[in-house]
DNA sequence: ATGATAATGATAATGATTATCATTCTTGCC
DNA sequence: GGCAAGAATGATAATCATTATCATTATCAT
């Protein structure tokens, strides 16, 4: 059905889980996922949640953001993209800026570092929060 | 001594923990903070440099970055910028790129957000290990 | 100095995540 | 198809950072 990677032996509950965040558009933490696919019937326990997602993640097929104190996950069938996160209601919304993502990596230069990753959150108030 | 802002009490421990995080130049977190403390003969419930700690940066006399899932303080006085951090040593050094600072203000403009904070961490292996 | 109020500290409680371990799948192979 | 080896699962205990409790103590305005 999908093509898995060798390291990820293919079950059908990751399965479930790779579906189930491949059909939303949203950025869910275990305990929320753990929660939707026992609401739509696909009870999988948490720990396997848990683990399931870290397993999708390391294998690239999933992406993840570490917001606050918890992670959540999204689909990984889009390009890379920072966030937006309302502290007010929680919305997270994405954006790309191309010159941002080209200035760190001129700043990791300057500074001798060799870039893995990075991280960038935008903290304030939604279109809506802001209105309300 | 120090001029405190009416919202905050001063009392010795507070003071303590402001001068050390002053003193220095590290990025600590609550526990290694205690711990340092307790070396220098100034031992402190842990509880309280938890809440001191929370206290003085709520007032604004030190700042804060929440690095994976711990929270770090360091002392404010400088002005704003952002972190690298080192996967391998820990070692986290800072940067200030006023460019992409600005870039920011504009997407949240393009997406009708009000900014209140952000912060940028950049992943990746210092000078030093790389070459390790 | 005195009292109102906030801070402290020992410790219990929380909340997210990981570890255990007995049981149940998956997958490669005959 | 049937089987064994090894990985996955799930119930639950364990961690780890941080917060909450609550009795005691310190601070600050009067
Ligand atoms: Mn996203
Ligand atoms: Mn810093
Ligand atoms: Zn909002
Ligand atoms: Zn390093």
């Amino acid at each position: 059905m999908i093509i898995i990677l060798a390291m990820l032996k293919l079950t059908s509950h990751r399965e479930t889980i790779l579906k189930f965040i491949n059909a939303s558009n949203a950025h869910w933490d275990a305990e929320e996922l753990a929660r939707a696919l026992s609401d739509s019937g696909k009870t999988i326990g948490i720990a396997t949640v848990y683990r399931g997602l870290a397993a999708l993640d390391e294998a690239g097929l999933i992406a993840s953001v570490q917001l606050g104190d918890r992670k959540r996950y999204e689909c990984a069938d889009k390009k890379h993209h920072d966030h937006l996160v309302c502290t007010e209601c929680g919305a997270i919304e994405e954006f790309v800026q191309a010159k941002i993502e080209q200035l760190q990596e001129q700043v990791a230069k300057e500074n001798g570092f060799e870039i893995t990753g990075h991280q960038l959150l935008i903290f304030g108030l939604c279109r809506g929060c802001r209105n309300a």
